[in-house]
DNA sequence: CGGTCCATTGCGGTAACCCACAATAGCGGC
DNA sequence: GCCGCTATTGTGGGTTACCGCAATGGACCG
């Protein structure tokens, strides 16, 4: 099981007729009558593809939408809509969405887009954990270790590293094995492949990593 | 000068607003009458934002869109329309248009949408003139040493790449020496910085850079 | 106060990198 | 056939990288 569909929508008719739709096609979907109660539940985990319909009671679609972003959930949506609105289409898809369909909708066309919007997601998602694997190597280095490990991506000699932090040469060797040792990698110029497209992502996240 | 507005509508009357208006406002803008003239001018330099009525006689503006995109073009795209069209607007969005406005347009919206595209557009370049560079070098390289440059990024030593491509060690070392220098990289971590992000764009483009 | 973690430095040695000098050999053009 | 480009290899030597062993000193914690 790759995840859960969940179709927000306050007509019940809908909402019965999608999962309906899904689970004949072997996908697992999940329905919700509000913006509220979707959100509440917060199944982020399991959440590989969301559909919301545009206007509801309470909250309405771009508004659960917004609110999802705003909670971090990267999740693949698709809005439906009764009504031909552009600009809502066009915010929404501006914003991330994944597709913005007008109903009444085409049963196949339906289930294209949620496997499409799930296969992104999967995709994303490897890629997220192999940065996130990166990532979490990066904050388990000390403060000087990290010093060290950019410059050695820069390309530069142990040397200079020495002179510009001001401490031995040595002392940047022993830094420069437990970077290698810590990021899992042979040497600099594989340090540089794993490290250097990761690195603009930590900006504020770094935080000192030891004592002294 | 950044680059020119190009308006594309088949409606003399608002193609002239339009230009009277960016006009007033320090940006350059130039009208076309319908698809074909502009595509036929083909002001693919100029281009920093293009203007496109989706409604048009002859091409549409989605046609035209297509086709400049399948000509290579990368500038920012602003469709107008007349009618609520969500299908359109959807398609081209997730096509990759900037934005997507319905007539009647509020003046001070379009010119800062305009502005907008502009700006990424300058970004781009930017960027893809870097890119550009290093791609340049890459190609500069004679297939031997591409083929050691790729095993320098994965940070194996110059006694393996030796044995994979049958050698002696000595000719890997001239080689990585030739890659260093063409590149422009003083070291193994400086050539992965430099040219592991640009590599995957590469696949099909590689040509030998050199004899024997 | 002892334990832990980290930064720092020195010594000595192996292995790798980088380069100048020198030479052989195949391919394509004039 | 000579020239130029590239690939290939060797010799020898200076410079670096990397590692194990050993030790000092400061900061923090229970």
């Amino acid at each position: 099981m790759t995840g859960t569909i969940h179709i927000v929508d306050d007509e019940e008719t809908i909402r019965d007729a999608l999962a309906f739709l899904f689970a004949s096609r072997g996908l697992a979907a999940t329905g919700w009558g509000s913006g509220e109660a979707f959100l509440e539940a917060q199944p982020l985990d399991d959440c590989a593809c969301i559909i919301l319909d545009v206007r509801m009671h309470g909250l309405s679609g771009p508004e659960v939408f917004e609110r999802l972003r705003a909670m971090g959930s990267e999740a693949p949506v698709i809005f439906l809509t009764g009504h031909a609105d552009v600009p809502v289409a066009v915010s929404t898809l501006k914003a991330g969405a994944f597709d913005f369909v007008e109903k009444p909708f085409n049963d196949n066309q339906i289930v294209d887009l949620a496997k499409a919007a799930i296969a992104r997601f999967v995709r994303r998602q490897v890629e997220t954990r192999t940065v996130d694997t990166i990532a979490r190597k990066i904050r388990s280095l000390s403060a000087r270790e990290a010093e060290v490990m950019e410059r050695m991506i820069d390309g530069k000699l142990n040397k200079q590293i020495a002179g510009e932090l001001g401490i031995a040469i040595r002392t940047v060797e022993v830094h420069r094995g437990r970077v290698l040792a810590k990021i899992g990698a042979g040497n600099a110029a594989e340090l540089a492949r794993l490290v250097s497209p990761v690195l603009p992502m930590l900006g504020a996240s770094r935080q000192d990593g030891g004592g002294a």
